[in-house]
DNA sequence: TAATATAGGACTGACCTGGTCGGACTTCCG
DNA sequence: CGGAAGTCCGACCAGGTCAGTCCTATATTA
């Protein structure tokens, strides 16, 4: 649970690769999915609802594509999560009318609203600028490999 | 998204009665089940499950029912909800072997392993007798009610 | 005009979710 | 001692959501 839609993981990544391409940088919905593996088609959905919700610009056209709409540092991974996958919702009750039937009862639920304010801010706090340093182009790849197994022993 | 189910909600509203009812008090399924609205089963199936991650104790039999196996400083909410809906896993890739078909070109996987860490640790802080403390018997009613739409502008 | 790109909707299949049912066990009472 | 009530427990089913696909329309450039 609490994972993040594919979406949204698809929307970070492009996200990065623009940032990495620079301001200047345009890349086009066919070059991202090509080189991340991603359905051309379902990360220009992706794209698209980027655009709309303000965080990328769009060219059309034979030489067009996307770019950034802010600076890498002016955006926060809450704000590209919250646009593919609308807004951050850890209990049922928060933010939309969907009341669930244990609103009046509940005992845990201004403390689950902590939480939940937390865990925005944890998103808040990492930009896509501290997204495109990791990792600077591409090699490392071993380490990390690595570096997997380890880390999943958590608790 | 980045929403916890409705059976670690139930989880968790069950602990925290629990926990208010003290060491001694062992509550049945349908006791709880009655005073927050929760279908009788659903809830069951959500306390054995506990039982069997070592959180709650059960006792079987007419005067039977569930209490802590542990102490509420010692129960986190991050166990509860890692005991009913599994390891928490932002990304597909994480602690599992589904490792998504972007494995190896992904570009954001470890920083998003950073948040993961980081609302691990926002809900490991968080323990049972935090949520015990807080709206100790289930007044504040009113308060809690008025304060929903207002946090309801976040962003 | 032909080619290429974005924009947007509708559709489908797999999967997970909340919710329900019947069975097994333990304790109490006649 | 035996039935009966009460409880816990595991398997089962329906609905909704999500990832992915397909198709069409529109805009821009060579
Ligand atoms: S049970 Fe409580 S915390 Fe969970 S969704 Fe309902 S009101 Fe919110
Ligand atoms: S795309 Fe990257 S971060 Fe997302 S699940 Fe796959 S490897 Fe993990």
């Amino acid at each position: 649970m609490l994972r993040l839609s594919k979406k949204a993981d698809y929307a970070l990544m492009a996200m990065k690769h623009l940032a990495l391409r620079g301001d200047r940088g345009s890349s086009s919905a066919r070059e991202i999915a090509e080189q991340y593996d991603i359905p051309i088609e379902l990360l220009a959905k992706v794209l698209q609802r980027l655009v709309r919700r303000g965080l990328l610009a769009s060219h059309q056209g034979t030489r067009g594509g996307y770019q950034l709409a802010r600076m890498p540092l002016q955006i926060s991974v809450a704000d590209v999560i919250q646009a593919i996958d609308g807004p951050v919702t850890v209990t049922a009750c928060s933010t939309d009318e969907a009341t669930c039937d244990q609103f009046a009862k509940c005992n845990v639920r201004d403390p689950l609203w902590r939480v939940r304010e937390r865990i925005l801010a944890a998103l808040g706090e990492c930009t896509i600028a501290e997204l495109a340093a990791d990792v600077p182009a591409g090699a490392s790849q071993a380490a990390v490999l690595h570096r997997g197994p380890e880390r999943a022993a958590l608790r």
